[in-house]
DNA sequence: ATGGTTGATGCTCAA
């Protein structure tokens, strides 16, 4: 199974790129963030026609999250444990091929300051607890998405810089580390031990001077991580024109 | 250098 995510900053404004995107790497699963678009507008169609299924919890002008597979997608699951019907959409949960994945859209904070730190690091416990009342960490389980926290310091194109900064404090690490000791491991770091990035501010030619984080991350159970032949980030797909700020991650399971 | 750019919306906010 070839699994990939994408936080792509509005499906409508990213549709043909995406469409391509998938033309081309033939995922069987796409799991996408920031879609931006409520459930009734998402440009389901041309996905469709290329044979995926179109599972979508979004809503107006911010979040939404959605998740494409040309398996069968089963039990499909909105929001945290306990959400109520307004909050926002950060979290939908399907089973495709006996794995469970989880779309994440994890809080960007604003600022550490800001009330929404706070609510940042609510939400991770809340995946947490998510985690330990809808799956078994026995189980094959995928939690995928813009997690909005770097783990170390080859995560950040200068980890003196952003010691303590948004993404990169000690709380929103630990809060990720509580995550991961549901019983997830990263990917990515299963695969490469080298600094790289999944996202590159459009502000100051970020991505040109190679300025970005690793904030997008493919955790996987210790019986997936076994079937986990390849990770990888497609920096290409952050060329170009109109690209997403966030490059897709992509992990093949036997 | 507290800057800069993009998207959705609507005359700003979030990222």
């Amino acid at each position: 199974m070839k699994l990939a995510t994408w936080n792509v900053n509005s499906i409508r404004a990213r549709e043909a790129l995406v469409l391509a995107w998938v033309r081309r790497h033939e995922p069987d699963v796409l799991c996408l963030q920031e879609t931006k678009v409520v459930d009734d507008d998402f440009p389901a169609e041309p996905f469709q026609r290329l044979g995926y299924t179109v599972a979508a919890a979004g809503q107006r002008t911010y979040n939404g999250v959605a998740i494409l597979s040309r398996r069968p997608l089963r039990d499909p699951v909105v929001g945290l444990v306990g959400a109520r019907p307004t909050e926002d959409k950060r979290l939908l949960a399907a089973t495709v091929d006996g794995v469970r994945v989880l779309c994440a859209y994890v809080p960007n904070g604003k600022s550490t300051e800001s009330p929404s730190f706070r609510d940042k690091l609510a939400w991770l416990g809340r995946l947490r607890e998510t985690l330990d009342a809808s799956c078994r960490p026995e189980a094959d389980v995928a939690v995928v998405g813009d997690f909005n926290v770097a783990f170390d310091e080859r995560d950040v194109w200068d980890p003196e810089r952003f010691r303590g900064q948004l993404f990169f404090t000690d709380e929103e690490r630990a809060a990720l580390g509580r995550v991961l000791e549901f019983g997830l491991f990263d990917a990515y770091r299963h695969h490469h031990a080298e600094r790289a990035f999944t996202w590159w501010d459009y502000r100051g030619a970020g991505f040109e001077r190679d300025l970005g984080m690793r904030i997008d991350h493919v955790l996987l159970s210790a019986s997936a991580l076994a079937r986990c032949r390849s990770a990888t980030i497609d920096v290409e797909a952050r060329r170009g024109e109109r690209p997403s700020d966030h490059a897709p991650v992509v992990v093949e399971l036997e």
